[in-house]
RNA sequence: GCUCCCGUAGUCUAGUCCGGUCAAGGAUUCGGGGCCUUCGACCCCGUAACGCGGGUUCGAAUCCCGCCGGGAGCACCA
């Protein structure tokens, strides 16, 4: 019985209704009544259980982030929904100058996928199928869909906003296969010659006007060298993949809807009834500025500590600060297939990883930029002092770490309060004195008593086994503290919450002498 | 400028297709209180929205028209 509940709990809502559904009866009417937290998926058209087919589609040039984790998720969403399949395919055509494939991605990319849980059922590049594009150009071409234009591209562009035809335009479909072959034989060089699709110049939307098809490039591929030099544009690879991969379902982010009309246009005229596509709005945290380029040259300059730089905002890097996969899926799909541009603030994303994480995760105490104080008159027998792991939940045990009559208190929480009383936290209030010393200095304080008084109280380190902690910030800088001595147990992957400073993941462990305990801050 | 898309509280979202059960639900933020985690955890309570103007209707967040605002595309990038 606790495992049908704990598997029926474990379920999103959208599935729960789904189900109690299916069998009916008030529950149903209850489930469906019941407020949604979630965002509105609809279903897919003409999905059959089973036989859904999607894709993902990455350009392997940096690391897949917050706004690829809602291609990742949606996918899985309906993956999960129609017991589908999800094809990996790398789009990693040539690209150009700007834009660039490079290897190391490849395996960056399946590694993030494998991190976020979402694992492919089969794995494609776009750099193996090249060939197999051009006797599909050629169908194009026969249907009198396509023309070879030998324009330069300024002149292309100016022609387009203006809906002027070129001369090549008129080509008859033998001039143009013959000119497709000399595209093939090398004929031309890099920007000399593309194969345009013939649409309508007169066509409302200028975007659409004529779009190229396939060009030259002499890039150098890192996969396939410089095998091919005809290379397809995304719109028209996808024409082709999206039937010949068996794709049911496209699902995509709204920038690419021109490409949508691309495709049926393509497939119109070929006699083709593709997939039908969905989209999604842009996806912006507030706080993660730094646009993909800029990550990408930091992390080459290496100013930024890898991908997984906290400045990245990559998914790895939010994986390092202790935020699971789990919270950023439901986060992600808190937002739907809304086709509405949003921008939502980091906490969002912090509360539903505290959700998960706050019940479970020890506290402990860290002072930043300690300074020593010694408390005069500090109660004999007071060596050590047995605290509570979690306020809440007792079930998470305690520790025992040694008290005074040396201690570490933060400068900031010193700071204004010189010559009051103030209580150390869970141990004993003292009375500070007139004077805060300078940086590396020592204060003498006064034991006044041990009663629980109602005055400010202070996050207090024990002198005696205090370690050096070094926090990695979100904007990539270090803040050196000291903790209490149990940190010394802290190992690589454990998540702790320091007290009033934030929740905390363990990076590397304390070694004597050696080195700080490491952590990486992930939030408050 | 042209094309397409989107407008529910500070932010995100449910509801809009099939008008009444929505004097609009949830999350987060914010405010107040609690707490030996004060500011920034956690718990409790609370404030807060249908972009504007017309129309249809007994009745409109939901349907129609106009306006205003925001975004994306207009690359031989993806």
């Amino acid at each position: 019985m606790s495992a049908v509940v704990a598997e029926v709990v474990a379920l999103p809502a959208s599935e729960l209704i789904d189900r109690l559904s299916s069998i009916g009866g008030p529950e149903a009417t209850r489930a469906r009544e019941a407020p949604s937290t979630g965002g509105d998926f609809p279903d897919l058209v003409g999905a059959v259980p089973g036989k859904v087919v999607l894709r993902l589609a990455p350009f392997p040039s940096g690391a897949l982030h917050i706004g690829h984790g809602r291609m990742l998720f949606i996918n899985q969403h309906y993956r999960e929904k129609y017991d589908g399949k999800i094809l990996l395919v790398f789009d990693d055509t040539i690209g150009s100058e700007e834009k660039r494939v490079e290897t190391e991605f490849f395996g960056l990319i399946e590694k993030d996928l494998e991190a976020a849980g979402v694992r492919p059922d089969a794995v494609f590049y776009k750099s193996d199928r090249i060939a197999n594009f051009y006797p599909w150009a050629r169908r194009v071409i026969d249907k009198g869909g396509a023309y070879v234009c030998t324009c330069p591209a300024e002149l292309l562009r100016e022609n387009r906003a203006r809906g002027a035809a070129c001369a090549h335009r008129s080509q008859t479909r033998d001039e143009t296969i013959e000119e497709w072959e000399r595209m093939l034989a090398n004929a031309y060089g890099p920007g000399e010659a593309v194969l345009r699709l013939r649409t309508d110049l007169a066509d409302p939307d200028p975007a659409f006007r004529d779009r190229v098809l396939l060009r030259i490039s002499d890039i150098d591929h890192p996969r396939v060298g410089t095998k091919y030099r005809v290379w397809p544009m995304l719109e028209f690879s996808w024409a082709v993949d999206d039937i010949e991969l068996g794709i049911t379902h496209v699902l995509r982010g709204k920038d690419l809807v021109i490409e949508d009309r691309m495709q049926r246009y393509i497939w119109d005229l070929l006699g083709i009834t593709g997939p039908p596509f969905l989209h999604w709005g842009i996806l912006r945290v507030r706080e993660a500025k730094v646009a993909k380029s800029k990550a990408y040259r930091e992390v080459k300059s290496g100013l930024f500590d890898g991908w997984a730089d906290p400045r990245t905002w990559s998914l790895l890097s939010l994986d390092r600060r202790g935020i699971s996969m789990d919270a950023i899926r439901s986060f992600i799909l808190s937002f739907g297939m809304s086709l509405s541009d949003i921008e939502v603030p980091a906490e969002t994303l912090y509360a539903e990883n505290r959700k998960r994480i706050d019940g479970t995760t020890v506290r402990r105490a860290f002072v930043a930029d300690p300074v020593r104080v010694e408390v005069d008159e500090f109660p004999d027998g007071l060596s050590s002092v047995v605290l509570s792991n979690h306020p809440d939940r007792p079930e998470l045990g305690t520790r025992t770490v040694s008290t005074g009559p040396g201690f570490f208190l933060a400068r900031k929480d010193l700071e204004g309060r010189a010559g009051t009383e103030v209580r150390l936290k869970d141990l004993v209030n003292v009375e500070l004195p007139a004077l805060l010393p300078p940086a590396g200095g020592t204060i003498r304080a006064r034991f006044t008593s041990r009663e629980n008084k109602r005055i400010p109280r202070l996050q207090w380190v024990g002198a005696s086994g205090a370690r050096p902690v070094d926090i990695l910030g979100m904007e990539g800088e270090h803040t050196a503290g000291l903790g209490e001595a149990t940190l010394a147990e802290a190992h690589p992957g454990d998540i702790l919450q320091f007290e009033r400073v934030g929740f905390v993941r363990v990076e590397k462990n304390w070694t004597p002498g050696a080195s700080p305990l490491r952590v990486v801050f992930g939030h408050p």
